[in-house]
DNA sequence: TTGTTTTGTCTAT
DNA sequence: ATAGACAAAACAA
């Protein structure tokens, strides 16, 4: 990882990436207070703007490192449309696993909002996350919110 | 509602 | 090999 800064938006704290090769490798979300990013590059702008509730989708160069499983179940996950959620069970059945395993693979993503594991809930509550659940009931009210704008 | 069992994958012996 | 941990679900009572 050859460079990490940090931005802030009203949520529970800030979105800090690392890089690797000009890559997003990981993506952290903490409950520190941070300013706004002072390095300017197409995934923070893209974050920046998803955060705002001005984009509905992220696409900038990552590198995904994981087991086999980790990465289908990704895949998966990314295909989950903006303000939309499925359940661990749903999604462990599309893969033909079972939820405590999807959810194992979820809690290693290293990507969250860009993989939108967020988006993934239990059938009668919210399930974990990684970052805290806080993070997760924001960002699912954030879409919710943002879902009928343009 | 609450326990208890079932479940696939991963990590660490 | 095998035992234990999980961001869950299904079931019994």
């Amino acid at each position: 990882m050859d460079q990490s800064t940090k931005m802030l938006l009203f949520p529970p704290g800030k979105v800090v990436l690392y890089f690797e090769k000009g890559k997003v490798k990981k993506i952290s979300l903490t409950y520190e207070k941070g300013g706004p990013p002072k390095e300017k590059n197409e995934a923070y702008f893209q974050i920046e703007e998803y955060l705002k509730g001005k984009r509905k989708s992220l696409d900038f160069p990552v590198i995904i490192e994981g087991t086999s499983f980790e990465k289908k179940v990704w895949k998966e996950v990314k295909k989950i449309p903006y303000g939309e959620t499925i359940t661990y069970g749903e999604l462990a059945k599309k893969l033909g696993t079972s939820p405590r395993a999807v959810g194992k693979a979820l809690k290693n993503n290293p990507l969250p909002l860009y993989i939108p594991c967020h988006r993934v809930v239990a059938k009668n509550s919210l399930g974990g996350f990684s970052a805290g659940v806080p993070w997760k009931v924001f960002l699912l009210q954030l879409e919710k919110f943002f879902k009928k704008v343009d």
